[in-house]
RNA sequence: GGCACCGUAGUUCAAUGGAUAGAAUAGAAGUUUCCUAAACUUUUGAUGCAGGUUCGAUUCCUGCCGGAGCCA
């Protein structure tokens, strides 16, 4: 079975554009468990965009410059006595991030020294040595100073490199990736030109800012008074350049929903500025995933990490695989294969039939179930489908042409059901594409799994004894196996042949 | 303080304004001489509170309580 007959792979000839960005990390810092859900989110509405016949084009935007990365270039600078990825075998985003926290680790102690003292904690905090050099590496970055450059550029290919494997296992990609510090210059000039047509206005200390009050917002600020320009600047010029370089009909933000109010203001403006590329614009606002205390908060080591979170999801897999005997037989590297389809498939699974609007709980304690509406379930079902059809081809079955066998099956209520289901595929995937929302898929794949299960208990397939009604039979698991992978892809999940 | 969001079985998730509010998990009880039992069957159990609109509200409106967020 290769599933491709309920996905299409040829596209109409005037498909739509539509550019997904999705990801945008930071590079002084390894992902976690929140950027899982972002990463999942945007690769599986672009793959069911696709399927649904838009042109997709998959885009990234790296946050790799700021005061952030600074910390961990100072930090590593000072503490940090040479040591690399390859010296260390540390990952490179992980060991990065580790100076980001060094970093922190002695900005705090500055500050309660000074506090000591008898320093106010603002004062402290602004006057912090390590506060005034970062912000000194910060100017020198700017200035393009070439051993802060150096610097820069090394921490950052480490981070890279780390990513890369993040995203291989992950199994996301990107057709286009952006970075901030080519972009962050962009939009000073796109200002001018709205004061131009009167959409921005300027106040007396020469800052520039738009007056949103009328459309239910505040004033926002788009200069400041010295010339700088605020994030949403950078953000108005980056749109305007992709516009160029990609005329899209839809741009899909996938960004968490704590930015709301900074998307409705980015894209009121662009719809300001006279953009008609601007009504296509669409914020993809998912919930935050929450442990059970709350928040994932670094400073109290909360964090869960997403290289860590699949490796326990494999190593799980590996576990329950074992615990059932199901691994005799296979070789290491298919066996690690399995673990990776059935870990990492219970994870996206667990992360992707939740509405993406609500924020969801991820309990580390309880490890993702195996049972139930979960990954594995449906694939346990798909592989017993493969297992019958090998089974029917070893006994020299001839299934696919339906035509020739159809004539005299009465069918069961279940078969009627299943047939329906199956007939909802392609509708299914356009509400999916309509509502940017794997959740539907995912729903959908599940009820026809379900569904199957219980056909399968209570049908005999290979062991009917009418010929007709065996080959028919056949040819609905045939049919089901297809519709399961095909949309199990589209939330970016591998079916195994076996587990 | 302003803006927007959320509240459904013990728990995690579903339900274009429509029939008896669905699943999963946890709990209880069963099913294997039979195509993979990571399965199947039975069972216990929920719309935060108070109003309103409607023939009909989990869904829309108002207030309250509770939770998390953005802006200043």
């Amino acid at each position: 079975m290769d599933g491709k007959p309920f996905v299409s792979n040829t596209l109409p000839e005037n498909a739509p554009t539509v550019m997904v960005e999705y990801s945008s990390p930071n590079t002084n810092k390894p992902l976690h468990l929140g950027h899982i859900r972002n990463n999942l989110l945007g690769y599986s509405v672009a793959e069911i965009l696709k399927a649904a016949g838009n042109n997709v084009v998959k885009v990234n935007i790296v946050n790799d410059r700021g005061i952030h990365i600074c910390k961990s270039m100072l930090a590593w600078q000072r503490w940090g006595n040479g040591e690399t990825p390859e010296s260390s075998g540390i990952k490179g985003d992980h060991l990065v991030g580790k100076y980001y926290v060094e970093f922190d680790k002695q900005y705090k102690k500055e500050i309660e020294q000074l506090v000591a003292i008898g320093k106010s904690k603002e004062e402290a905090e602004k006057n912090a040595p390590l506060m005034i050099e970062i912000q000194e590496m910060l100017r020198k970055w700017e200035a393009g100073d070439k051993e802060v450059r150096n610097l820069w550029e090394m921490m950052n290919s480490w981070v890279y490199k780390g990513f890369d494997v993040t995203y291989k296992m992950l199994g996301v990609d990107f057709d286009k990736i952006y970075y901030e510090s080519n972009t962050y210059i962009l939009g000073k000039d796109i200002i001018e030109l709205g004061l131009a047509k009167g959409v921005f206005k300027k106040r007396e200390d020469n800052s520039v800012f738009i007056d949103l009050t009328t459309d239910g917002l505040d004033e926002k600020t788009l200069l400041r008074g010295d010339g700088t320009s605020v994030y949403i600047t950078q953000d108005i010029g980056t749109a305007v350049k992709r516009a160029e370089e990609v005329p899209f009909q839809k741009m899909i933000y996938t960004v968490g929903n704590e930015q709301d109010y900074h998307f409705k203001v980015l894209f009121l403006i662009l719809n300001k500025l006279g953009y008609d590329w601007a009504k296509g614009l669409y914020h993809l606002s998912y919930g935050m995933v929450e442990l059970p205390e709350g928040k994932m908060k670094s400073r109290e080591g909360t964090v869960v990490d997403a290289d860590d979170l699949m490796k326990e999801m494999i190593q799980t897999a590996e576990n329950t695989t074992k615990e059932l005997g199901k691994a005799d037989g296979l070789s290491d590297v298919d066996a690690y294969k399995l673990y990776e389809t059935i870990g990492l498939g219970a994870l996206k699974y667990f992360m992707l039939k939740v509405d993406p609007k609500k924020k969801m709980l991820f309990n580390p304690a309880e490890s993702i179930d195996f049972n139930g509406n979960t990954a594995p379930f449906i694939q346990f079902n798909y592989v017993r489908i493969v297992a019958l059809l090998r089974k029917a081809k070893e006994g020299l079955l001839n299934y696919e042409d339906i035509n020739v066998f159809i004539h005299n099956v009465n069918l069961l209520e279940k078969e009627k059901d299943l047939i329906v289901k199956l007939y909802r595929f392609n509708s299914t995937i356009q509400q999916a594409a309509t509502d940017y929302n794997p959740s539907i898929v995912a729903s959908y794949v599940y009820d026809l799994a379900k569904e199957y299960s219980q056909y399968y208990h209570d049908t005999p397939i290979l062991k009917e004894q009418q010929k007709d009604l065996i080959l028919f039979r056949l040819h609905l698991s045939k049919s089901i196996g297809e519709a399961i992978k095909s949309a199990m892809s589209l939330l970016g999940i591998h079916m195994p042949e076996r587990m």
